[in-house]
DNA sequence: AGATTGTTTTGAATCGTCTCAAAGACTCGG
DNA sequence: CCGAGTCTTTGAGACGATTCAAAACAATCT
């Protein structure tokens, strides 16, 4: 209720309100006694001062608005916390939206950070072409796009999913494997398009005859990928895959789960291996192989991208950055199989 | 760049501004010929209202802070998605700040949110005293704390960790187990504490001799829990525990892991339980059995607590929610053991 | 027509801070 | 002691929306 204003702390101080606001912005060009006056004055009454009216003011907010897909899954939340980390070193603020994969959500978020006028925002997209955020753009909101493609409105930053994909499938396939699933999510979802392409295009390139077989889910869980494991474990073990390529690790640990409740050995009986390297994939009772995305730097990247637009948005050219992913071997795919 | 404001809008639908205003917030009051001419202005000028003004004008803001201890631990996410449900509701946000269990990091988000003079903040605190929370409460900013007890200056909510931990420990002794071990971290946090001295009340009221053995791992995290199991299962079988009672689901996670690294069968050769009922506990390839919180209603309240004061500051007296824990039974610690 | 009542619309004041041109205070050489 | 430079400090507008007393307008009744 106490929330004191500029005003008064130029009151107790003597001085004006112009060299309050000096001191708080540019002490150095204030003599050193007012400004300890000044900064006494601030000690005893508390004054915090408010950045609503800064931002008023001068018309550029510090904040970035960060929409992800999924904030249960960790993979986004390491996304975030890199983007924080930078945001810290511009005493900038990161705000976490989470859309849930649901347009409505995102959309009232995008509205909301819109409404705040936040710097700029990073946005994993639920659906790629989005109206709402070509709208945006166009009213002048900065944005990044965090995996997904660019139209050359905004930056982006990504992943290669396709090569990921590709990179999986040869793993499973070098490891003497000739009948693979990939258990995946709805083919809307970009990334899943791209890795399931990209572990067709192994399965392709393979002299062998392999074999892919392809399930899909509604939603990148791990409830998910333990219905898919349920149902490819009551399978008879010569229908069976023998190795799983999973559309994430939330899938891969419900997967897995579902081949030690019926007593199938990972890696012996079917190999697993997922994608993002989420820090529980290596906790996992049986260590899981996975892609490993640079998850931090993903939002290291977005946000510098956007803060140098904002910086200078004149002589600022729109750029995607892409990524490689990186294979990580761990015990769920490390057998070698005989085919 | 090109934001319009109320002014323009105004002026293209040849009203006042005092009327644009008025269609934005009271529709209802202006007369529906002039409420649609302002409506078509602001579709062919692209309008967005700007919060910002709106805030400082109104002196009331529409965010809510939300400070956690660990944004990694699935626990806090959905605390998070809890309290975000119900400020969904009533047309706010919450932004979610990590103070990664760093003191100098939780003041800068305090600072950070009392600056944008947010509605209230919601927070675990690093600390059980915290001259800052109060001096934010002191100067008027409305604060709940989560999983932290009160000091009589603001609402909490928490769960009744002490007898968490002693139910905890009462199922161990129930199944036979003669040799505990907590695998907990510093006694400074509060919860760890707690935890504790349940299981310590437990095994206290056990008849037979039951042991409690202590270890402490300077964060809660599942690299710690790994750590500690990797020395347990170095050690010979009649020296080791038999269960395990880890102050997390992170822990627990890491700890069980090392006993599978080591060929330890769980929970034949040792039981193991967990701390949170996060959703990865229960998709561990063995399941794990926890002491389960509330956690998205811990959330959910904590907000709600919020709202009201904000409501109606005056005749709010402060309270302390507290919930019970609830025990989840699954395969790492099912076994009944004949000592 | 004039009075009365009710409905819409107006526009000036306000929220707390920043900015910047201009005024004030000091210093120093001549 | 004056005048030309430096430093400091001042104070009057913004910024964009909300509020509210008052004005304008409309409808109804004598």
């Amino acid at each position: 209720m106490a929330t004191r204003n500029i005003k008064e702390v130029a009151q107790l101080a003597r001085v004006s309100v112009g060299t309050v606001s000096n001191v708080l912005n540019r002490p150095e060009i204030v003599s050193p006694a007012t400004r300890e006056r000044v900064f006494e004055a601030i000690k005893k009454l508390g004054f915090v001062r408010n950045e609503v009216a800064r931002h008023l003011r001068v018309g550029r907010s510090r904040t970035v608005g960060l929409v992800v897909l999924d904030v249960s899954n960790p993979f986004f939340v390491d996304v975030a916390q890199g983007a924080e980390s930078v945001a810290d070193d511009h005493d900038s603020m990161v705000v976490l939206c989470n859309s849930a994969g649901d347009t409505g959500r995102e959309r009232r978020h995008l509205d909301q950070l819109e409404q705040q006028r936040v710097m700029g925002i990073l946005i994993t997209p639920v659906e790629t072409e989005s109206p709402w955020v070509e709208e945006l753009i166009a009213r002048g909101t900065p944005v990044v796009l965090v995996d997904s493609p660019a139209t050359g409105l905004q930056c982006s930053v990504a992943v290669d999913d396709r090569l990921g994909g590709q990179i999986a499938g040869a793993h499973l396939i070098e490891r003497g494997h000739r009948r693979i699933m990939f258990v995946g999510g709805p083919m809307s979802i970009k990334q899943v398009a791209d890795r399931h392409a990209g572990v067709t295009s192994a399965v392709a390139a393979a002299d062998g005859a392999v074999e892919l077989l392809t399930s899909s889910a509604p939603t990148l869980t791990v409830a998910e990928g333990r219905a898919i494991g349920e149902r490819v474990a009551a399978q008879p073990p010569d229908e069976r895959p023998t190795a799983a390529f999973c559309a994430n690790d939330m899938m891969a640990l419900g997967f897995l789960q579902a081949m030690a409740s019926h007593g199938l050995r990972v890696p012996e009986d079917l190999a697993i291996i997922g994608y993002d390297d989420i820090d529980f994939a290596a906790a996992a009772a049986v260590p899981l192989s996975s892609v490993r995305q640079p998850r931090e730097l993903l939002g290291r990247t977005a946000i510098e991208l956007l803060l140098e637009e904002v910086a200078e948005p004149e002589q600022h050219r729109h750029r995607q950055v892409i990524f490689q992913p990186d294979l990580v071997i761990r015990e769920s795919s490390a057998l070698r199989r005989d085919s």
